[in-house]
RNA sequence: GGACUUCAUUAUAUGACCGCGGGGCUGGAAACAGCCAUGAGGAAAGUCCGAGCAUCACAGAGCAGGGUAGCUGAUAACGUCAGCCGAGGGCGACCUUAGGGCAAGUGCAACAGAGAUAUACCGCAGCGAAAGCUGUAAGGGUGGAAAGGCGAGGUAAGAGCUCACCGGGUUGCAGGAGACUGCAAUGCCAUGUAAACCCUAUCCGAUGCAACACCGAUUGGUGCGGGGGACAAUGCGUCUGCUCGGCGCACCCCGUUGAAAGGUGGCUUGAGCGUAAUGGCGACAUUACGCCUAGAUAGAUGGUCAUACGCGACAGAACUCGGCUUACCGAUGGAGUCCCACC
């Protein structure tokens, strides 16, 4: 129904989460860590976690508000780049909440990019 | 000026650009697009009490279990709040208070100490040549606690034995709505612990919005199990470092599940908030006027830049209220107390 949608999807589906984390691909940094994969479909989708580790509610609510935001700026310039259609799952670490989201947005340029070319 | 006490208010602010949630308006068949205003807290937290609301249960009474524990009031209700009483702390403003009953029963009280609810080790006094006997509990030492405290009289020495003051018990009278207070008489009666069991009084049905209600129905859908088919082709999953290959899913059938799943409502107009007046010491109540102030459902408030300063603490709504408790960088205002200086 998104088809047509310009923005992403969510991942909601806890066998999603549990499948990207099995057969992903890890990418590791010291802000967050990202599991990738492939996937047929027009769209790419996006989920966070926020584990009990990163802090309470509030560090938990900022840490994913930056890497959404980071990654709102960061998917245009992925599809121009490539015609494939990605999974995203980005785990967020305890140092997430105290960074600013051009870091983090800085860091997928730089290390997801790469990867993925 | 310094040191405090108490009650409130506030919780970085402003602008630009890019985004998000639900709402309204406009365009559109729809998808969607544009515009507009709006969008976390004093604790949203812990989930510790009390209610509303919902479903189930229910004649009445009792047991069990649990809560509460000075009095009077406030309140929908409370374990909350207000005022007062008692006790304790502070020079004071003021603060603290888990504040019924060990004279119903049971239990516990280590060590020390002669002795722990009872005693006589050292003492003191009398008698006696002495051993010792008798009287006594002032003093010593131990302890949280040793038969009310302290002083005087009294005595062989002592002791509420007697008396004054203080403390506590009982009875009476007076005051008060009551807790209680005052006075008088009597008389010293006998440890602590009830945040030990327990007793007394009083209150309590259970589960919580993931409650609950509705929508949609056999040509349909959710989950599980079994079988078939494909064994050609395609995709995905799985075993593997890779390939081959196997198995599973996508297809069909059968059984079972029978609303569990999904969607919508519940979901924010409420014991609501603000201002004023009146009543009340106060908690609060009444009246008038004004206001509408988040409703997400993997969960919306964010990002970037600029400016200012003291460089921003604790911390994020999840059915809704009233409280309590805990966390917290600060800032501002009102009222009041004590000390110093000056007049």
């Amino acid at each position: 129904m998104t088809d047509f949608s310009k923005k992403y999807i969510v991942i909601k589906n806890n066998r999603d989460f549990s499948y990207l984390f099995k057969k992903g691909e890890s990418i590791v940094t010291f802000a967050f860590v990202c599991y990738v994969r492939e996937r047929r479909g027009r769209c790419n989708r996006l989920g966070i976690v926020t584990g009990k580790k990163v802090g309470n509610a509030v560090k938990r609510n900022r840490s994913r508000r930056i890497i959404r935001e980071a990654f709102r700026l960061f998917e245009p310039i992925l599809k121009e780049k490539t015609q494939k259609r990605y999974d995203f799952v980005f785990v967020a670490r305890s140092k997430t909440p105290e960074l600013k989201s051009t870091k983090i947005y800085s860091l997928m340029m730089k290390n997801i990019l790469s990867k993925l070319s």
